[in-house]
DNA sequence: CACATCCATAGAGAATTTCTATCAATGGGA
DNA sequence: TCCCATTGATAGAAATTCTCTATGGATGTG
């Protein structure tokens, strides 16, 4: 025979009762299955735990030196499983994410102040990585969801939502596009223009719609971050083309931005899972919450 | 429902196989039995601990947190049966001793020594105390074993082995009473004598004797240690009265020694366990191996 | 010395576990 | 594209284990 746990507990409560009957009341048992219980474990384990008669019942040296091990792995034990429910009940958690810079700075803080605002017992872990880092992270498990730009195909990832990020673009307060209600390809050609680093999906992104619009973008700076780009806008160095959802576009009182009406002329905003993996609950939860308040936000377009 | 030690051992052992089948195989269970364990876990602990299909089996990421928790349980609690064992097949323990202090330095050590050749893995708490207080370790358990001087009655201990340690009269090698062949009360009367505290059970022995012979010892000078009486009789102070089992009496080249012939004139020693107590089988079996040791040493008579 | 209390034992019944047989899903190979 | 081998899931039977009631024996108390 194999020890059991509830001969473990039983020996406990017996130990701390120092009667079987009482202990028996505690445990809302008979009497008759303690004595077999603790039968049954010094039988597994060799030893006598208790000196016991009618009179008295008392624990032997060895039970004496084992009660305290077994009380830490009851009450260890109890703690898993009461930690592992909580978890279960999304009480508490930790998410990870993986998601692209601006995505990272930009509409994720929100989400995550407003989702511990009902499940305070939420933990956060966020890697800030560049375009397909976000699609290997999701791969390899390192993170439960990811948040990219692009569409993604293949079986093995499942997408919670794709939004569009609309193309903007930004000027100083009294530069002349200012004053052109719809923006075109063709308007922007017409100035000095900063662009994003050709490693960046906004970069790839403006390539293609000037590609389709049958130019070809000609940068007088490239930045690899916006606040590099809206930096240059700033000095006078020209004018840039950001994604709508980015922090920097609001953030400077001298620069104005407009959406540009180009079809198609936006980013794809991902959200990712690894497809036929079970996530902690508070995650999976997090993930909906995630979709649905990026699918409220003005700045984004629906698919 | 609550955990199960075997729910458990499934998990771990799914987990490490990564497969049902193979942890059936390793745990010589059906591979339907351990779908039920895992399933009841999981309903258990409320989470899901396996993403499975057909053709792959593989842990969700709280079934991997929870993993190593398990693995250690398992191995602890193994460890703990283990070592009990152990405890119970005498291959390890601790014997918790107490003895007068002639003793502890006297028969003790020898005892202790060959018990170890046949159980290595013993250790020994050895207390050297004064009288009574043997006996109240050993009725308050602190000890497992007591060898006491004197007899003992009561229905709180048992009396494993009761001998006697004839007294002896120690004496400087050109000392008269050397030409004496059956030393008497009376002949040690006609010297100066060294004597042992009156505290001590050896003091309370040599003035009964005394008594019973119609005198009253009158010693010259007072020790509490033999050794120091000892070192008394060698700067000429006197002779004195020691049991036949103090080591101190072989020690000294310029000492004679000889057992005095007078009828009960003896310490009692006893060694004792408390009675109705399961102690732990290592002290159980140093407690036989001790009475055979003394039992069987001619210094001490049996009664 | 009778009584009340407490643990132990025995045997029945209940609950749980484990088994066999079978099904359904899935990926690889023809 | 389809068949087949493999794997986990399900259902129901069998076996085991657990727990209960009834009862016995020991022991300290009044």
């Amino acid at each position: 025979m194999d020890v059991n746990l509830r001969q473990i507990r039983s020996f406990v409560v017996v130990a701390q009762a120092g009667s079987f009957t009482r202990a028996a009341e505690l445990l809302h048992l008979a009497q008759p299955t303690l004595t077999v219980q603790i039968r049954r474990l010094e039988e597994t384990l060799e030893v006598k735990l208790f000196d016991r008669n009618t009179r008295s019942v008392e624990l032997t040296r060895v039970g004496r030196e084992l009660l305290p091990v077994f009380q830490r792995m009851i009450r260890d034990l109890d703690a898993v499983v009461v930690d592992t429910r909580d978890i279960a009940a999304k009480r508490r958690g930790i998410v990870r994410i993986a998601a692209l810079p601006s995505v990272a700075a930009g509409a994720l803080p929100e989400a995550i102040k407003s989702f511990r605002e009902l499940q305070p017992g939420t933990s956060f872990v966020l890697k800030d990585v560049i375009a397909n880092r976000v699609l290997d992270l999701v791969r390899s498990e390192e993170v439960d969801l990811g948040i990219m730009g692009g569409s993604v195909t293949g079986h093995d990832v499942e997408v919670l939502l794709e939004v569009r990020d609309r193309m903007h673009v930004v000027f100083p307060a009294k530069h002349p596009i200012g004053g052109i209600r719809k923006v075109t390809i063709d308007d922007l050609m017409k100035y000095p223009l900063v662009l994003m680093d050709p490693a960046t999906s906004v970069r790839a992104v403006v390539d293609s719609a000037f590609l389709t619009a049958g130019h070809i973008a000609q940068p007088t700076c490239e930045a690899t971050y916006m606040m590099t780009a809206i930096a240059m806008v700033r000095a006078g160095l020209g004018i840039t083309i950001l994604p709508g959802s980015a922090r920097e576009i609001g953030a400077e009182p001298d620069l104005r931005s407009r959406q540009i009406d180009v079809a198609d002329f936006s980013r794809a905003i991902t959200i990712i899972k690894k497809s036929g993996r079970t996530l902690p609950p508070i995650s999976e939860a997090f993930g909906d919450h995630l979709a649905k308040s990026i699918g409220a936000q003005p700045l984004f377009a629906r698919r």
